[in-house]
RNA sequence: GGGGCGUUAGCUCAGUCGGUAGAGCAUCGGACUUUUAAUCCGCUGGUCGACGGUUCGAAUCCGUCACGCCCCA
């Protein structure tokens, strides 16, 4: 790949650049355009008879906006024929994806953002001679705005009628294939723009991420949680095993690292009384790249005082099957090759149990929570040895458990080994009160009733002082700040992390989290 | 880090056994007043990812590198 521009390509820019300056010399400068008034819904409503008129459930703001291309057809379902409506001056405006010229007339296919397409039907009588000859400028990919009247073409297609026309921008570099779309991942995601503009299931995937979101703080909101943003550069990046990005701040001649969690900033929060917050923001991780790992990605965590973990869990499981609900309108979604349904109640198994289970009963309790037991077992998976005890637990259950959760499953009662934020469970102290919510094989939330026992909490960090001298990179230095935020008091609190691009990739189909990011991480160009 | 696959026109893709490269779409010219991957006629368009090697001759074989995708660790 490389960015000189081919003698073909540049043919096609010139080209372009002729039908620009055509559109100029007759006064048609698409550049100098400043704005365009589109046809809002109550518009379109108004201007037929209102016993045509579907009944429309939008409230007075969704009344104002401009009508999207996917609602035409709710909206208009009643047009029939060429003559009712010629009195009606819509106004819509898009992107030119196909040109249909047949001599004296020409049909156009429009893009808006959402997935669906607006045929145009232009005539030289009924745009005037000198119109209709500039029309002849506007080429696939150009922006224009359309004044006419909705019919339905012979093939029944709803169809606006042109009675003005004016170009509102011009694409000066050529488009890729109108059937193909762009298919070249490399250039899809370099070139995001094109991708948005070709394909529009990437539109419809994005919209969806957005949707999802703002579902996600409407939940959230309803039950009184407060989303708050913390830092992204810190001192000490804490609250995750994960190796942080490093970077230097100038005005203080110090190196800091970016967030791998908002865990410890958010329970401070709580510490101060703010009682239920959340934060929806970008957590950075140095680790490798594939098709569930961005080393930027998006993570919502939420705190509830006075909650423990089975509110918690109950919680996302109902968040769960509202987003479900409100994407796909019902509770069943394919994700590869399987069914999976988002109804409560999910299935729940046992960290333990699972693996034990899923190990014919070999890889018991005793020997998972023994450090030289768990380092038998890796040997008889033929896997390698791990510096540590958690990370040994780590990649058993990645191994043996984590294959055999497809549908939405609880996994619960975690090893104290691997939970050093987390409480223990009464009666129980290896293990704690912690459960992760896995579907299709992914990780998708994490959730503890939290540890509020400074001394504790100390303790812990001193272990994980041993661990990353045993060699795990991964475990983080020790926030002490964070204990000290303990001894000033803490309720009891539950909380959870959940990934949203993993789960965005869940409610979309997305088979890579780079088609739910928008601008994924890529090499640079050599 | 290891393995596999890929990179050819603006886009989507062919390219046999090693003999100096093809199609469709787009572009350009022409016809066409309800088409929808419009159709019909005609014409253009190439640093075959980069570099090196083998060969009389390389898109093709070999090596190195770049970028990407997939799988594994």
């Amino acid at each position: 790949m490389h960015d000189d521009i081919g003698k073909t390509e540049a043919s096609l820019v010139a080209a372009r650049r002729e039908h620009l300056a055509a559109l100029r010399s007759s006064g048609r400068d698409p550049f100098s355009q400043t704005r365009f008034e589109r046809s809002s819904v109550r518009d379109a409503l108004a201007s037929v008879e209102p016993a045509l008129a579907a009944p429309v459930d939008c409230d007075d703001a969704a009344l104002a906006l401009p009508i999207a291309f996917d609602r035409l057809a709710e909206l208009f379902a009643f047009v029939v024929a060429e003559q009712p409506l010629a009195a009606q001056r819509l106004r819509l405006a898009g992107r030119v994806l196909t040109r249909r010229g047949m001599g004296k007339t020409s049909f156009f296919d429009l893009a808006d953002a959402t997935a669906s397409k607006l045929q145009v039907y232009a005539r030289r009588d009924d745009l005037g001679e000198e119109p209709f000859t500039a029309l002849s400028h506007v080429e696939r990919g150009d922006i224009v705005g359309v004044e006419g009247y909705l019919f339905r073409s012979k093939m029944g297609e709803l169809t606006l009628h042109a009675t003005a026309l004016e170009v509102l921008g011009k694409a000066l570099a050529p488009l890729p294939d109108k059937w193909h779309g762009l298919q070249d991942v490399e250039k899809r995601y370099r070139q995001r723009y094109v991708d948005l503009v070709v394909n529009p299931e990437v539109r419809a995937t994005f919209l969806a991420r957005s949707r999802i979101l703002s579902e996600m703080r409407r939940f959230i909101d309803a039950q009184g949680f407060h989303e708050v943003e913390t830092a992204t550069l810190l001192h000490v990046a804490g609250g995750a095993a994960a190796r942080p990005f490093l970077t230097h701040v100038n005005a203080l001649d110090a190196q800091m690292q970016l967030r791998i969690a908002t865990e410890l900033n958010l329970k401070r929060l709580i510490v101060g009384g703010m009682e239920r917050v959340y934060e929806i923001g970008r957590i950075f991780r140095n680790e490798g790249i594939d098709t569930s790992h961005n080393p930027e990605f998006t993570m919502l965590e939420l705190y509830a005082a006075y909650w423990d973990v089975n509110d918690m869990l109950a919680f996302n499981e109902a968040l769960m099957e509202h987003l479900a609900r409100v994407v796909t309108g019902g509770t069943t979604l394919r994700v590869g090759e399987h069914e999976i349904s988002f109804a409560r109640p999910f299935d729940r198994i046992g960290y333990l149990d699972g693996i034990a289970r899923y190990s014919h009963g070999r890889f018991t309790r005793e020997r998972l929570l023994d450090p030289a037991g768990a380092a038998t077992i890796l040997e008889e998976l033929g896997m390698p040895p791990s510096p540590t005890h958690g990370h040994a637990l780590d990649k058993i259950f990645e191994r043996v458990l984590e294959p055999h959760l497809i549908a939405p499953t609880f996994v619960t009662e975690y090893p104290l080994a691997i939970s050093p934020l987390a409480k223990r469970v009464p009666g129980d102290p290896e293990m704690t009160q912690r459960y992760e919510l896995f579907c299709a094989q992914m990780e998708i939330s994490n959730a503890f009733s939290e540890l509020n026992d400074p001394d504790d909490q100390r303790t812990r960090f001193e272990s994980q002082i041993a661990q990353r001298a045993q060699g795990d990179e991964e475990i983080p230095e020790p926030d002490w700040d964070f204990v000290r935020a303990l001894e000033t008091g803490m309720p009891p609190t539950a909380g959870i992390g959940i990934g949203v691009d993993r789960l965005v990739m869940l409610l979309t189909g997305a088979s890579s989290i780079r088609d739910v990011i928008l601008f994924p991480l890529q090499r640079q160009h050599g």
